[in-house]
DNA sequence: AATCAATAGTTGATATATCAATTGTTGGTA
DNA sequence: TACCAACAATTGATATATCAACTATTGATT
């Protein structure tokens, strides 16, 4: 068998920690004190602020247990407000809150940057094969390749 | 900015996700009762005997903390001996069980078959050129380039 | 030999992942 | 209307990630 270190899937989980951790630090560096895995599903309540926390869930490639315990950290440190939906009373109504659209807006600045300095020195090309191949692979994975 | 669900890694981390779930599932479905990350140790406890568990975090990219608790999972469930080491107190030397040997020797013929389906229809030409970009991401994202 | 920095590992706290079981709600249907 | 399947979310249990603080040991230096 392949030595593990040179085997691909190794390299993409080391490459995805790396990449983690710098990008938790950028948002250090920079004074934002939420994680990553906040900012996220953050975002995903600006995108879709109607969405159930289950379609959250499916959007960010979560479990719906992780998201129902982001979210609770993001009321507890004031990103979000939950409230009863005012219609559908298994659901919870999602609102941002002032430090929330802060939040957002600043890293919506700062966010790219990051990015972009992960990918410095890379073909744009080169991304975008890389992208086929990801998804060929989760093709290749998903149980019910419906 | 970058839709989330178009952005590079975005999909970098969907595709580990998918793959570890893929490769945790044919674990079950072929009667191995032990996580990936487990795995993972135990195979480094093989290939490098005499390693400290520092040495071993760092291989497989883990936290040493981590690595604690995984080797404590790996005695619990029988795959692992954990002693005084003989010339050094501060390490523990680590024996790999009758039932660890088997389960390396098992999976060592099941874990290239899952990775090759995980694969599947993929240039091996595209998987070089994945790698060489997952190590520039490294390097542009390790705090200390030493 | 006494001291001390470096090393090996553990522990605690918090965040997240995953699966299964559970609660409460809604909507459709007999 | 009473029942029940589907849905939305929570909870519990266990595994892992991460950071920081801590214990014990070793090896080098004085």
């Amino acid at each position: 068998m392949e030595k593990l270190t040179t085997s691909f899937f190794y390299n993409l989980e080391k490459t995805v920690k790396i990449y983690r951790q710098f990008f938790q630090n950028q948002f250090k560096i920079n004074g934002f004190d939420i994680t990553l895995d906040q900012w996220l599903i953050l975002n995903t309540v600006a995108e879709y602020p109607d969405c159930t926390q289950n379609d959250i869930a499916e959007k960010v490639f979560k479990d719906k247990a992780s998201v129902t315990r982001i979210i609770e950290l993001l009321v507890q440190n004031g990103f979000l407000l939950r409230d009863i939906h005012p219609t559908n009373r298994r659901m919870f109504q999602l609102t941002i809150t002032e430090k929330g659209l802060e939040t957002i807006e600043k890293l919506t600045e700062l966010v790219p940057q990051i990015r972009q300095k992960a990918l410095e020195g890379i073909e744009p090309a080169s991304v975008s094969a890389a992208q086929e191949m990801l998804a060929m692979i989760v093709q290749n994975c998903i149980p019910t390749s419906s």
